[in-house]
Parts: C-alpha cells; sequence; structure tokens
RNA sequence: CGGGGCGUAGCUCAGCCUGGCUAGAGCGUCGGUUUUGGGAGCCGAAAGUCGCAGGUUCAAAUCCUGUCGCCCCGACCA
C-alpha cells in the first residue's frame, strides 16, 4: 500500500531507512556519519529518557555532567580502553581559525596537549572520582549523565551507528566488589525491564565472551535483542570495572577498618541505537510501529467532509471527540498555544505524549491516514458525517489491524487506555514469538554453518570456553557469540532450550559448561 | 581504510557512453476549480550555481584529476 516504502523482502536495509524518512524521524548531515535528529525522532527519545531516568533515580542515583573533551593523557592510564577506544577517537589539535590566503580558513593555534573528543566517560569521571572520595563515608557514588559521545566510525547507519550519538552513562563507585557487582546487575535488569515493558522488545540477558567485553572491564553484561532480519542486536550494556579504572585513576578510600584501598566502579549505558531496535523490531512495508509508551503521538483525530456546512458540523463532533478523550480544558490551552497551526496538538496525561487533531485543510483524508500511519500513532479516529449521524467513529488501530464503528459515548479514557494497553501487549508478544521462532538449539558445526546462512537468528550452541573457538567461528561464519545468557532456558523454534546443561562444543569437541548464543549482529 | 554503485528542481530519476539550441519528466509545492470514508481530476505557475574544486576545450551535466557525501560488500566496531 504505501508506495514511498520498500518491502522488508525486498531491500531490508532500504527499507529500515524508507521507515526512518517516511516517518520522519532523522535527516542526514552535511558531515559524513552524523545524524540530525528531527522533532518525531527526538520525541521518542524524550519518551526514553522519561522512563530511564525515573529508574535511575528509584535506584538512587543523580545526574551530573562531565566535560566533552578530555585530556589525551587520561586514556593513556588504563591499557585495555586505550587499545579499545584509540582508532575511534576524534582529537582537538588546534584552537581558533584564521584565512587560508585562497578564500577559505585553515586552524591558527597548536594547542599543548591535544583534546579528544570522548567516547565514553571512564577516564574523566575516574580523575573526577578520585577527587571526590576520601573514605568509606563517601560511597558509593551513584551518577548518571545524559551526553553525547562521538566515535570515529569506519561505516554508519542511521541510529544504530552514527559518529556522534546521544546516551547516557552511569558511573557508580563502591567499597566491595559485591556491591559492585549486584550494581551492575541492577541496572542490567532496569535495562530490560526498559526494552521489555515499555519498547516491547524482548532481550535476553546475559555476559559477554572475553572478546566481545568493554575495553577496560572485568565483566561486561548485556541485553540482546533480535531484529526482524534475523540479526542480533546489542542494546545495552553494564559493566563492572572492577578496579582497573581505580588504580588508573588512584581512586582511593580510607575504609571501615583504617586501611587503603580502591574503589570498585561501574558503568552502565544506553543510546539513541535503541531508537533503531524500536525500528527494526515493530515496523511493518506500511511503515513505523511504535509501542503506546513512547509514541509521542498516541491518536490521530482525521475530519471528513466535502462542503463548508458539513466541515463545522463534522469539526465540532471532532473536537467534542478529542474532548472527550483529553478533557474540554486541555482543548482550549491547546488551541490558544497551537493558533492557527493545522494540527491541534493536545497532551494526553502528563508524559508529553499527545492527541492530534488534523485540521490541514490542503490534504484529503487518505493522505491524512497515510501521514499518520507512517509515523507509528497507534489509533486513528476518522470522522465524518456519516459518523455523525449516528453519534459513532471509525475507530482504527495499527495494532491489532483493525477498524471498528465505535459509538461517540464509547470513547472515553478507559477506552483509549485500553486500546493502547491491547497494543502494548500485542507488540511484545508477537517480537517474543518471533524471537522464538528464530532460535534454534545447534550440535553440528556444519548445520550451523549452513543454517546461520539459510534462517539467520540466534543459535544456542555449546562452547568450551575459549576465544580460538569463538574466533574460528567468527571467521567462517560472521556469527559471534551474542551472550552468555543468565536465563537456564529459552524458547526456542523447537520448544524450551535448556542453556546450563554440559556437553560438547561442536567445534573443538571439548567439553562445554553450557549453551551460549551465537548470531550474526548489527 | 579497500572494492562496487550513486550524487541533475523539495523527492524519484532521464540526459553523460558519442561535449554543442533556453537542461527535461513524474511526483510534490503554490494559485484556481471540481473533489474528499485508503495516497483524486482538470487549468495555470514557481522552482536547478547539474555535490564541490581544479583541468582539457571555441564550447563541459557530459571528458580528465582531486575532493566531499550517501548506499552496498569487505576490514573494523563498547
Amino acid at each position: 500500500m504505501a508506495t514511498n516504502i520498500t518491502p522488508r523482502t525486498k531491500d531490508y536495509n532500504q527499507w529500515y531507512l524508507d521507515v526512518i524518512n517516511a516517518a520522519g524521524m532523522a535527516d542526514y548531515s552535511p558531515v559524513r556519519g552524523c545524524m540530525v535528529i528531527k522533532p518525531h525522532g527526538y520525541a521518542v527519545w524524550e519518551g526514553l529518557q522519561r522512563e530511564l531516568d525515573a529508574r535511575f533515580k528509584a535506584t538512587g542515583h543523580v545526574n551530573a555532567y562531565f566535560p566533552l573533551f578530555i585530556p589525551m593523557s587520561f586514556l593513556a592510564k588504563e591499557a585495555k580502553h586505550v587499545e579499545g577506544f584509540a582508532m575511534e577517537c576524534a582529537v582537538v589539535t588546534h584552537s581558533g581559525l584564521e584565512p587560508d590566503g585562497k578564500g577559505g580558513l585553515k586552524p591558527k593555534g597548536e594547542i599543548e596537549e591535544p583534546l579528544i573528543v570522548r567516547p565514553t566517560s571512564e577516564t574523566i569521571i575516574g580523575h573526577t572520582y578520585a577527587q571526590w572520595v576520601q573514605s568509606w563515608r563517601d560511597l558509593p557514588i551513584l551518577v548518571n549523565q545524559w551526553a553525547n559521545v562521538v566515535r570515529w566510525e569506519m561505516r554508519t547507519r542511521l541510529f544504530l551507528r552514527t559518529m556522534e550519538f546521544l546516551w547516557q552513562e552511569g558511573h557508580t563507585a563502591h567499597e566491595t566488589w559485591e556491591e559492585a557487582e549486584a550494581e551492575t546487575r541492577r541496572m542490567l535488569d532496569v535495562y530490560a525491564d526498559v526494552a521489555e515493558n515499555v519498547l516491547a522488545i524482548p532481550v535476553h540477558r546475559g555476559r559477554k565472551s572475553p572478546a566481545e567485553r568493554f575495553a577496560g572491564a572485568d565483566d561486561t553484561y548485556c541485553i540482546e535483542a533480535m531484529m526482524q532480519d534475523g540479526k542480533a542486536l546489542q542494546a545495552g550494556t553494564s559493566h563492572n570495572l572492577g578496579q582497573n579504572f581505580s588504580k588508573a585513576f588512584d581512586i582511593k578510600f580510607q575504609t571501615r577498618d583504617q586501611k587503603v584501598a580502591h574503589v570498585w566502579t561501574t558503568s552502565w549505558g544506553v543510546s539513541t541505537r535503541l531508537i533503531g531496535a524500536l525500528i527494526m523490531t515493530h515496523s511493518d512495508d506500511d511503515g513505523l510501529v511504535l509501542p503506546p509508551k513512547v509514541a509521542p503521538v498516541l491518536a490521530a483525530i482525521v475530519p471528513i467532509y466535502r462542503k463548508d456546512d458539513e466541515k463545522a458540523a463534522v469539526l465540532a463532533y471532532a473536537k467534542e471527540l478529542l474532548a472527550r478523550l483529553v478533557g474540554a480544558d486541555a482543548v482550549a490551552r491547546a488551541e490558544a498555544v497551537c493558533g492557527g497551526r493545522e494540527i491541534l496538538e493536545v497532551p494526553y496525561g502528563s508524559t508529553g505524549q499527545r492527541v492530534v487533531l488534523d485540521l490541514r485543510d490542503g490534504l484529503r483524508p487518505p493522505d491524512k491516514f497515510f501521514h499518520w500511519e507512517q509515523r507509528g500513532v497507534p489509533v486513528r479516529l476518522e470522522v465524518g458525517p456519516k459518523d455523525l449521524a449516528n453519534r459513532a467513529v471509525m475507530a482504527v488501530t495499527r495494532t491489532p489491524r483493525s477498524k471498528n464503528v465505535v459509538s461517540a459515548d464509547a470513547i472515553t479514557p478507559a477506552w483509549f487506555d485500553d486500546a493502547l494497553a491491547t497494543a502494548q501487549k500485542m507488540l511484545f508478544e508477537r517480537a517474543v514469538a518471533f524471537r522464538a521462532a528464530q532460535t534454534r538449539a545447534c550440535d553440528d558445526y556444519a548445520a550451523f554453518k549452513s543454517a546461520i546462512e539459510e534462517k539467520p537468528g540466534f543459535y544456542a550452541m555449546h562452547w568450551d570456553g575459549t576465544k580460538e573457538t569463538e574466533a574460528k567461528i567468527k571467521e567462517e561464519t560472521k556469527a559471534t557469540i551474542r551472550c552468555i545468557p543468565l536465563a537456564d532456558v529459552i524458547d526456542g523454534a523447537d520448544g524450551p532450550i535448556s542453556m546450563k546443561t554440559p556437553g560438547t562444543d561442536p567445534v573443538s569437541g571439548k567439553p562445554s559448561e553450557g549453551r551460549v548464543l551465537f548470531a550474526r549482529a548489527y
């Protein structure tokens, strides 16, 4: 039906880009690998921020802000960290500009110590925490920051991998390893909660193999999601950094028993990449599909009329329906704010999400239907003369796809909330079922090689725990260990798969403690 | 960073191979008109430094060199 969106089966990558474009989520920028996040895309991010931030606060964290620029020397202090990030750092070497004599400009003064633009903030925060921490009474430190970071990527993709992206990074410091480990796991659970209950994206909680670990971490936990093309996507990570950074930055404290010790730190982050995950999990060939909890526009009311007398009556009726959902006061306030704008936007509840009345004159009803549909609006109310005559309305839901005539009296916040809750639930259940259908146990390496090609998805295989085997599989199949799941059992296409039962690595023939999830990944 | 493809109106593209009138089409936009329950019809109008910079030539969207950006594959990737 949509003429501006390439079907998934024809070209999945193009479909992804088309959906973003049709939904007005983002634009390319003049700078390679960077993007402009448009209002509709940013509103989704704001929804995510709202949900995440509330959970961070509820688990005792506070927000702060650390600098964009980091002295180059800081990065060198933690060996693994510099190894992992050196190649993707943007480096500031000059200050000021001067004419280049050819009508353009060139950098002017070279600065003494080059600055790097943060690719992540462990180092500068480590430096700061060393000053903040004196005694065990100063611990724990539970700080989060909302920020942008820059990583000089070779190949970029809107939302999934851009050179600059928005994220939050939590950085905590603790007295003991146990506390740091508990924090790492607690925030992993927060991420899984938001992914599943807000974004309706089912995720596997697990640990990364040593090869996939964060540069500088003792242990990296992650949530892994499955996209509609069968590729896995790392949706969030939580790291137990041990004492690596506290030793590098000398974050010491006086312990309860009068000794001096290094603190134990953690860090954890999710980024605008989650928006990419959201798009690729739920959207279809008709455009964006958003779970109601983060949909910036929850419902669009589209009036249908021919003549002026009809128009006046239909619009009055449409506003009455709008008021039934959001309240007459809210409509009046919105009209005052919107002024002459053709789309009347009224807040629904306190989340910043909105119900809109599409008053645009230039577009005919079908154009408006497509417009809101492609932007992932969960509910649409079509209101025309027939409905007015019957005191009814055509209620159209994106998930499930349905069109029903509903009486005007039935249009209530309770009805609306129910429709939204149904969509939220269905999206999650559908994604859970899809993921299970893409998940299989495999005990034969030759079979795995062809299966990963023909039926991309998660493959639960035994692994001997060595990096040699992992590297061989990656080399030969492009599949990597996405995670070592925490769960004992996960659902697969052929029923539950026991992950913790010992077995044999199909590649090396060596014994394995349990299964791990392999997949090709974004 | 290596290989391939692309860059011409807001969008999608034709024209380039084989240089030559005033650079075209469809969609969209604007005005008018009839329309309006899943992407309407007719009439008229506006809109492009041909990505950018050099070079060759009497003449460059077209040929050459460089450069920037986008897409795909590879390498790389918390």
